[in-house]
DNA sequence: ATACTAATATCA
DNA sequence: GATATTAGTATG
């Protein structure tokens, strides 16, 4: 009789030990009893009998984790503070080869994208590295690149993982990929059918599929050999994970192409300022000539003279148009109406939050608290303003104001399933709409060809956002949608800022911005010049919430090098009846900061490493 | 994570 | 005193 240590998928607890007959390898996937019910489990490794009475394994799956899987899992289970069980649970096993390789024959369409001179030296500096970020702006011919690694992957006989966010939101790149790949690819998310996700795996057992595009999850697609991962808009905030483990696909991308022995690319237009400082960059040159482009800024902080002005020039001479507004958070931040700056907490450098059922300003950083203010702290302007306008306000408004205008509204109320989004683009792309007005979703994935005007509305918002890359996120968002315009012809951009100058002055040059940013977080103790870690406590009752926040607290602080930025109710106090705390921790190295947090108690806490969300 | 058990609250 | 609800903990 032989007894193995087993992990139960998708389970917090510890390996538990079952016998049985048969010889398994440490990752074999199978079914044990475990109270009343069949689990399934993953073998992690042979042991010697216990002392207790154990249960006998119930069957063993096809199926299994190759051992670079676990090694994988047991990195992503110790950094992001998640069970094993969970983080083996990200993978999609591979199957035990039935029978011996039939037709093993690398096919390729045989066509692959001719690259331009830019593109053609991007991708010989992108084939001389194991990792680098492939910087390039909107427009540039970054896919054709991604196209011609992929297929020289392919003739090197090795698959490919592309990642990119929101892909339910992005069925043209598909079209792009299949073009050249066609059935070797997949589309692979997380919302996919139970059906349709085993029919993509039989296609990649099969050998069939040899290029898994889509969402984060697709990093964890049982592809052998992997030559090349993609990480495409490698900025956006989607690839980390709100859900233990909580994970940052980017990150364990990077980390997979080194142990994999795969090429790693990470590319964006705006590119994140910590991949910037951390990888070599390969920067792609303009491929193509760009159309002028005029900015406009603008003071307020409403749909005013000047932006209406704006549409109804262009709706006059039966132009298109696109305006930006951000979506309105859970919270409120004084900002002031004249200069656009919003009140700082003294300690981070980030927007105080407006509690008003409380009637003071808090960090949800450090929870340093204050009276709500009235005068603007940079220009003395007062009294500092709140309220911001949404989508719906925003369509309202324009509609009274414009005679005839039609509006297509582009946000998460509007565009709820694939199908809805495809019949907005393309009312407006027959132009029966004239305007497209929405949130961060216009900035994603999308070319409108014939804008002649993009409005930016909520920037100052973007940059009162109690986040320390709060800039980075409103200069990215700028690029990003100025980006979307002005592919046909010559467009006009209006920017609504207090802060003109702030963007202004580096509206030619994100990597000058980026310089400077780096400046900053290195001031101000921000990764990637530190490391942080959140800790979230939710319990039903709030007396023992706090005891558990004190306690961990209390533990924290024999530790030297590990810095308690703040601790206290989280910046949402309760949610579904739980009490909810927050602690932000800070250390120079990662390494401390990890060895601090093994050593508390995690039975009540969760643990979010590298955390991108604060409120 | 989930099911079981102990502890405690609720009710007639 | 019996039963419902909740909290705590072991699961193999």
């Amino acid at each position: 009789m032989r007894y193995y240590d087993v992990l139960l998928l998708r389970s917090s607890a510890p390996a538990l030990t079952y016998h049985g007959e048969e010889n398994l390898q440490a990752g074999s996937i199978v079914s044990v009893p475990l109270h009343t019910a069949l689990k399934e489990a993953v073998i992690l490794r042979q042991t010697h009998k216990p002392e207790f009475e154990t249960a006998s394994i119930a069957s063993v799956s096809e199926r299994f984790y190759a051992p670079e899987q676990i090694e994988l899992a047991k990195f992503i289970a110790e950094y992001y503070f998640s069970s094993l069980g969970e983080a083996i649970s990200l993978f999609l096993p591979f199957r035990k080869q039935r029978e011996v390789n039939s037709e093993k024959l690398i096919v390729n369409s045989g066509k692959v994208p001719t690259l331009t001179d830019s593109q053609q030296n991007a991708y010989e500096a992108l084939m001389q590295k194991d990792k680098a970020l492939l910087f390039g702006v909107t427009g540039s011919g970054k896919t054709e690149i991604f196209i011609a690694l992929m297929a020289q992957m392919l003739c090197e006989g090795k698959p490919s993982i592309f990642l990119m966010p929101e892909i339910s939101l992005t069925p043209q790149m598909e079209k792009r990929l299949r073009a050249y790949f066609g059935e070797q690819v997949a589309m692979w998310h997380s919302k996919l059918t139970k059906k349709k996700k085993e029919s993509i795996l039989e296609d990649i057992y099969s050998g069939k599929v040899r290029i898994v595009a889509g969402a984060r999850s697709a990093l964890f697609v049982p592809l052998k050999d992997v030559g090349l991962i993609i990480v495409d808009e490698e900025h956006d905030d989607s690839y980390k994970a709100m859900t233990r483990p909580r994970y940052h696909a980017r990150d364990v991308a990077v980390l997979m192409g080194s142990r994999l022995g795969a090429k790693v690319v990470l590319a964006s237009a705006t590119p994140s300022v910590s991949t910037y400082c951390k990888y070599d960059v390969v920067r792609l040159e303009n491929a193509y000539i760009q159309t002028k482009k005029t900015y406009r800024f603008i003071p307020g902080d409403s749909i005013n003279t000047p932006i209406l002005g704006a549409i109804e020039k262009h709706f006059k001479a039966k132009d298109q148009s696109l305006l930006f507004l951000p979506t309105r958070g859970n919270f409120k931040y004084l900002y002031c109406e004249k200069c656009g700056k919003t009140h700082l907490c003294p300690y981070c450098s980030v927007g105080m939050a407006l509690h008003r059922n409380k009637r003071h300003l808090k960090c949800h950083y450090c929870n340093f608290t204050e009276a709500i203010q009235d005068t603007c702290t940079y220009c003395g302007h007062q009294p500092l303003k709140s309220e911001r306008m949404g989508t719906a306000e925003a369509i309202e408004v324009i509609e009274n104001a414009i005679d005839g205008i039609t509006i297509e509204q582009f946000d998460k109320d509007a565009i709820t399933t694939p199908k809805k989004l495809e019949q907005a683009l393309k009312r407006f792309e027959s132009a029966q709409s004239d305007l497209l007005l929405g949130t961060q979703m216009l900035s994603k994935g999308h070319d409108y060809a014939n804008i002649t005007l993009s409005v930016i509305m909520g920037l100052d918002y973007i940059l009162g956002l109690a986040d320390y890359r709060a800039r980075e996120r409103a200069m990215s968002l700028l690029f990003q949608i100025a980006g979307r315009s002005g592919r046909a012809k010559e467009a006009e951009v209006v920017v609504q800022t207090g802060d003109a100058e702030f963007f202004q002055s580096y509206l030619e040059d994100y990597e000058r911005f980026i310089k400077d940013e780096l400046d900053f977080l290195k001031m101000a103790h921000y990764p990637p010049f530190a490391s942080l870690a959140r800790i979230l406590i939710a319990h039903k009752d709030e007396s023992k919430a706090a005891k558990i926040v004190l306690d961990t607290v209390t533990k924290l602080k024999a530790f030297e090098e590990v810095q308690i930025v703040g601790h206290g109710k989280a910046p949402v106090e309760k949610i579904a009846g739980k009490y909810r705390f927050a602690v932000l921790l800070r250390a120079e190295n990662r390494v401390p900061l990890l060895k601090a947090l093994h050593g508390v108690d995690r039975r009540e806490i969760e643990i979010d490493m590298d955390p991108v969300e604060f409120s």
